[in-house]
DNA sequence: TATGAATGAGGCTTCATTCAT
DNA sequence: CATGAATGAAGCCTCATTCAT
């Protein structure tokens, strides 16, 4: 109680326990936040949605963040790179032939969007209308995302396991249809919900020239 | 008085004068409207938005639509029904093998869209935070435009022409990027769109399990 | 059809033909307008309330009122003036005792409001907020129409028929309970306000001192 | 910590300040609608107006009602359990002959009305066109403040002490009369005004039979 | 830290009024 | 005469933001 004998993980220069709440906090908020931004969009969420939801009030949420632009940017973000990481640090994205590798993204991108962050993929089309720095990040976001699967194609193309007209054209259309499965899926769960990525799955591989499995 | 011997087109009763200017004024307001819409959403589309791109006041818009809700379904309806029509009454669209039928469909659908209804797709990735009147009428639309790709699709898969894991699943990821394209072509123009067109057409050919043209 | 011999009802200068349909035109807004002041007062009634009624656009009452105070003040003057003439008129008003005449009056005035001017009454139970051009006119109504009463009750008081605390306060307890009286019985009709109309008018007589005939 | 002891004076869990001071603020706004509403009627009256009064901006009401209708509700009815408690608590409406009760709840009622509740009445001569929510709870404190005069009249009628002709009509007229009468003494204090409520209580007194006192 | 309160700008809607035709 | 169209002010309501406590 009194000390902290225990490093931080990260050998970060210790962070005092008031700092660590503060953290502890501020995740909570971005979590919520982006949960309500998923759902309904940047416009039709307001500061009080989110106190409510978090069971506090619409001041506490300045003590945080200074506007309701940095509250979203950071919440997307946040939840962004959360995702990101768990994505590259899938150990079946790391190993294996491209192929599988690219199965495994696929999969798991879609498994995990509809099971851990409903909703929160529709971030990614975002209406030109929402504030600049909100656009900028989740760009930044994109690219990072993006390079994810960039990576995989070119070495797929490149060993010639793949087959694509134009990289670009082909990563656009998985990501399309990836940032869309979520809804399609919403209320799917369990044996059903696996059926369903598998046929995605199956299907997008189509764009790099995989014929189907099941002939 | 004497004359008017010929009948209308289709046997209306000949709108007044004034009749046939309140409609076009109305076409008009709508195509504004979609446009807005389609660029930054229901929600961030304000009527004084509308009214200034019109360059009359919000008052006025009230003269012809009782609430912006009423504005909004009539825009996306006129406009979702013109253009769906448009698709439909291409003759590409109606002759051919199935595989050049669906060349054409998708073909004219991104060129259409990025030509003359920027961003009037994005209408197709409603929020769920819409006013329940958008949505169904939405939903109506999709419905018809669907049906254009899924009786091809069904025909080339009867026929054996297109392979397919699931017919429902290769329609969703088509659309998917069909509905994304025009965001990403927003700027091209020219010989570039054609080359980009079809690209992106070569590519999701790839999903009925059409191989690359170009070897 | 080309002239105009027979002189007009009252020898009036001779109005032509187009002047004395403006004047019916007029009596008919007027009636409109009055009836829909009644009903719902003066806030709450819009100009195209009162068009939609006369089947006419909003625009064409300004052809006859230049404004819609104008139009509320005239209609509440017409509708008075006719309403307190057809009181004076009445022969039984003008014969008898004191007391058969007042009898008469209160019974007539309360079977005319409800059944030819239903909700006309509530118009003298004006809001200061009303604009000034119509609460002084309204004013002046109440003068005339209280002159009536005011007239046989002095008459009754000098005779020693009516005993009486105050005439000015047994006259407004009296107009007070004949203003209200056509909302209790709005929907009573036939006999039963018949009934009705005799036992308000026995009530109100017990205020100048005539004790109730059914003992 | 330590004290308390003394059980507050309804068992109610001794509400924080903060809550207190909502409730008083709460109070004040009521008032202050009320004052208005009675002025000037429920569509004359708006949230501006309220607000500039109590030198405050709109918005601010809205975080105490959520609505112009939940505002001049709660107004209405706070206002009317007020006034109607008072009257009902008076020493000399509970004991005494009917009729000095009737006298004495008569002159209260006036009196009451004109010093401290200005206008207040007028809420009783209710548009049609006034809010639902508005009227039925209007409705109710009608009913409750009417069963206080109803109650005396019958013990007076079945006494012999009143002669009525139909005590329904008899109690209309009274209230009538009563619902006026502010107006009518809008402007009179002191000795004056008793003069005035003195008159009328005589003259009113005159409806159940009750000769005046000064012949 | 957190809260309750207040603000002011902006959005939707209504409506009296004006005006060209 | 009458209409259709447009305007602008005003009303209700929401919400991001600020601030004293």
């Amino acid at each position: 109680m009194t000390t902290q004998q225990v490093p931080d993980d990260e050998a970060v220069p210790a962070l005092s326990r008031v700092q660590r709440k503060r953290g502890r906090r501020i995740q909570e908020i971005l979590r919520v936040a982006a949960e309500l931004l998923g759902e309904r969009g940047y416009e039709a969420v307001s500061l009080d949605d989110v106190a409510e939801r978090l069971d506090v009030t619409k001041g506490s949420l300045y003590y945080y963040f200074s506007s309701k632009d940095e509250l979203g940017a950071a919440a997307i973000e946040t939840l962004g790179n959360e995702w990101t990481s768990r994505l590259e640090e899938l150990p079946e994205v790391r190993t294996g032939s491209p192929g599988q590798r690219l199965r495994a993204l696929i999969s798991a991108q879609v498994t995990v969007a509809v099971r851990d962050y409903p909703g929160v993929l529709r971030l990614f089309l975002v209406p030109d209308s929402w504030p600049p720095v909100l656009r900028s990040r989740i760009k930044e976001l994109r690219r990072r995302h993006d390079r994810l699967f960039r990576d995989i194609l070119a070495e797929g193309v490149a060993t010639g396991a793949f087959t694509v007209i134009s990289l670009d054209t082909t990563l656009r259309c998985m990501h399309a249809a990836m940032t869309q499965a979520p809804m399609w899926y919403a209320k799917v769960r369990g044996n059903q919900l696996d059926t369903a990525v598998a046929e995605l799955t199956d299907t997008l591989m189509m764009l790099v020239g995989e014929a189907p499995h099941r002939t």
